[in-house]
DNA sequence: TGTACATCAGTGAACGCGCGTTCACTGATGTAC
DNA sequence: TGTACATCAGTGAACGCGCGTTCACTGATGTAC
């Protein structure tokens, strides 16, 4: 038993807030379920889910959008966690686009609510939700973009033109989260189906990457 | 002065519906303006727009989603049309890509509203309306890829593959819609910078496209 | 270590509001004769 | 053509509900001495 705020069962005042504050945070992304978008949850609600009094909500967020923007910074670093993840595929060149969909597409499914979160509101969340989403979408392709550059793929072309590729392939993937994800749980042969359609794709994507030719 | 029903000024009963139906759809159209998504419009707000009581909202929709079908058929006229202007450009083959860009930038401006609402249910709308909204844009692509073979672009691909090539074009252009819709009305250069891009993203693809080669 | 006081996360009740939907209605349009 | 009746698009009032936000509060955690 330690000496100071710790009685034995109860927690610090703190770490007693944070808790709460996840809570309401898990609350939001368990309420974003197949049918539901995040700017139609009520603040109610997400006060209810997460076993607090309405009014508790004002002690951590201002009001519903700032929950938005910190959901949002979750789901960023979710989507840099997934391109390491590609990154230390060990690259066999060739078959970098199915390996690569693969792990996407089962990133999507271990992070179902973040990316509902994402493909909803990149189109129809509040502007400023919508703004720091196109933000951290941008620094991800241009992640994306410089590990092309380190890992050598793609070598003649430019740093831009190395972004341009990038950004077409995160928006690819991004519009085909929502697709992932209402794939019913119980039939692998659709889910083998969109993932040989986004194979196809990415393929399109960077047989053009190799074609393009910068103009300089 | 006809004989039958037309006292004058007045219209016909039927009239009279079909231009309070009207009423109501634009009032829905109008309220679709930069922030605000067709999911998030009440009721109310829809018929007080129109002038008229709630309550006679119901003899015209049985309730908001109806209204948004109906809304996304006109949305769908609107693409076909889209697709026929294309058309008709005449195709001098290596400006293709440029000269699409430009009439779909023009047409966007032009039926704001439609691509709105189009881009904002895409992601967040009830389950019906993205359903319908997914099968109107899967016509929309077999159109575009059908033009494909009857103009003798892309000769050497089979028609799944002009499908998937249409897929992804469409696509592209319909997540550009809401960034070309973003762009300040005072801003041309920005438009010309949106422009290049969308040119660029589409060049891309028209090379994978070209690389491509049919595994049979 | 013990006591008296301060802090503040969470409570519970209340508010005014716009919502979707219902009801009985009104009065112009339309029809039968 | 004129009259009596039917239809039905739109009215106006009312309902119960969940909402966001406010307020004064409680009681456990934390601090000063």
């Amino acid at each position: 038993m330690r000496r100071r705020h710790s009685r034995r069962h109860s927690l610090t005042r703190e770490e007693h807030k944070l808790r709460t504050r996840r809570a309401l945070v898990d609350a939001a992304l368990a309420l974003v379920s197949k049918d539901r978008s995040f700017t139609s949850l009520s603040l109610r609600e997400v006060a209810r889910h997460a076993g607090v009094v309405p009014n508790a909500f004002y002690r951590h967020f201002s009001d519903m959008e700032a929950l938005g923007l910190a959901l949002l910074e979750e789901g960023g670093l979710t989507l840099r966690r997934l391109l390491h993840q590609v990154r230390e595929t060990g690259l066999p060149a060739s078959e970098i686009a199915r390996r690569s969909v693969a792990i996407y597409v089962q990133y999507v499914r271990a992070h179902p609510l973040h990316f509902l979160f994402i493909a909803r509101e990149r189109a129809g969340g509040s502007p400023a939700i919508r703004e720091a989403l196109r933000r951290e979408v941008g620094h991800f392709a241009a992640e994306m973009a410089a590990d092309f550059g380190a890992l050598n793929v793609l070598p003649h072309l430019g740093s831009a033109s190395r972004l341009m590729i990038a950004e077409i392939i995160v928006q690819m993937m991004l519009d085909a989260a929502a697709d992932i994800l209402d794939v019913p749980a119980g039939r692998p042969e659709l889910e083998g189906e969109l993932v040989e359609r986004l194979v196809r794709y990415l393929v399109v994507v960077l047989l053009g990457a190799q074609a393009w030719r910068d103009q300089r």
